[in-house]
DNA sequence: TTGCGTGTAAAGATCCTGTTACTGGAATCG
DNA sequence: CGATTCCAGTAACAGGATCTTTACACGCAA
């Protein structure tokens, strides 16, 4: 352990994180928060201290990629509200960070949705890794935002644009819609409400929303006007959405290049089903 | 901090994860072993013990949800090896879990692409917790959570559809009863109507409630339409109903590799310790 | 045979979705 | 800076699809 040092300040350089997150801290103890505060405008990244628990609603519209939360400022009814904001927010990294505990209460915070649970005192930089790996995930498959363009039917989705085409014509899509179509475009497949307005929103659906409906509506109302011979989102009643570009003569669209999985096509359902493929396990290939 | 042993027994309860987990352990302390592999036989999760490092190809064909490792086990190259197998399998959980270590060794850990550090000695269970919230994290954003279809008799089941199949005939069910043929197709084996209904429902039976069958008798007149020549749901007097393709002429069909994350087989249960670096175990590596 | 569990059927209650209208706030424009 | 336009989100309604409940007939088991 004596040549670690030289080499961990190497191997912790590269690449540090891919941009500036958006972290929130929960606590009140004057060291800790002044040592993690210079820590994390030395990373510059956007943070700010909050001495008592805000509400879900709140942590929602501040947009935060991470929080870290000292159970004991909590006091009382502290692992409801961890409950409740594990539960709000499914993308968001929760880290508990706070001085000697049981197991019993570690295990507990953790199985509440908590991503780590970190013991004071702490190093910051420590804690600062701990944070970087429970957010890494979340960004690894969201960034992927630099996609080629799409054909789906008549219409073209320019990701790096955030609109639509029917050949030249833009379908003035506004940016939520746009999300929307997108991600039913990549999903392939049929998409619940709920997972819809996570993902787009970012954070669960409230009971008895019905936004995934409306802008669906105002989706397909552009679609129409746009390709009026087709028909693309299609209703899963009871279930959710699907996106499948289809003529109105009925016969589906086949696609071209898109990936495999890609075809929600009736026409190839007796075809494929996964008999062959011997070494693959049809549930994770793909 | 005092009366929350009581609390957090109760809330530690609740849905503890949806569904098995395929875990290997890289460690070589006996004592260490024997209590994790106990806590995860009790939780049937699929796990493995290696007593050494494995090449990433090795753990890719392990279909792994997890890997806990202690860095000891590793030797020199240890942390080129958890760069590799972390940058190999994106999707993997990784939680470090070793003796005594500077912050400088688990801030280099982190980096590198673990997604949890926990020192040794610890409690099992809180292992398994943070084991728990790194896959929650990881499948949160690997939504390719997707089934593979199913071909069972003469009918395609389409976990991505919602939807069953007669070739490309589709059998119009409806989600409620989607859901129950499709639990029945995965279940395998003889299902109590209180069973079905709490899976399906969310919640219990109410005694003489007769939902149940109702539906099944839906699915069936469905089933029958699409498919004459086959039964396909069969009823267990007294007890419930039980899923299994069968032609009229009383030949049971024989159920090839079709889904196989699908049917919790008893085969791959028993996971026993391997010490020497294994090639592929027929029970993990497909 | 009797008693209980199951198959069948239909009507009513309930839930779900498409649609429209409206409000508050953000962004834009003059 | 104020006015205007646009957008996200909410509420309400109607029509239709689905689910639950109820009733009765049938068949299995003791």
């Amino acid at each position: 352990m004596s040549a670690e040092s030289s080499e961990a300040q190497a191997g912790a350089s590269p690449q540090r994180s891919q941009s500036r997150l958006r972290v929130a801290v929960i606590d009140r103890d004057p060291g800790f928060l002044q040592v993690l505060t210079n820590r994390l405008d030395a990373l510059r990244w956007d943070h700010r201290a909050l001495s008592s628990a805000v509400t879900a609603e709140v942590l929602v519209a501040m947009r935060l990629n991470a929080l870290v939360v000292d159970v004991a400022v909590l006091g009382p009814g502290s692992w409801e509200y961890l409950e409740r904001v594990c539960a709000r927010l499914p993308g968001l990294a929760v880290i508990v960070c706070t001085g000697p505990s049981s197991v019993v209460q570690r295990v507990r915070g953790l199985r509440l949705g908590a991503d780590a649970w970190v013991t004071k005192p702490c190093h910051p930089e420590e804690l600062i890794c701990v944070m970087e790996a429970a957010v890494r995930r979340h960004r690894r498959t969201e960034m992927p935002a630099l996609e080629a363009a799409a054909n789906v039917g008549e219409i073209t989705i320019r990701p790096d644009l955030y609109q639509a085409y029917r050949g030249t014509a833009s379908l003035e899509l506004t940016a939520r819609e746009f999300e929307i179509l997108h991600l039913l475009v990549q999903s392939d497949r049929v998409l619940r409400r709920e997972e819809i307005y996570e993902r787009v929103w970012g954070y669960a659906m409230a009971h008895g929303d019905r936004s995934v409906d409306v802008f669906v509506r105002k989706l397909r109302q552009k679609l129409r006007t746009a390709s009026p011979e087709w028909s693309y989102i299609h209703t899963h009643f009871g279930v959710g959405y699907r996106f499948a570009p289809e003529a109105d003569n009925g016969r589906v669209h086949e696609d071209d290049e898109r990936q495999e999985a890609a075809a929600p096509d009736v026409a190839d359902l007796e075809a494929d089903v996964i008999d062959e493929a011997p070494g693959l396990d049809p549930a994770f290939a793909s």
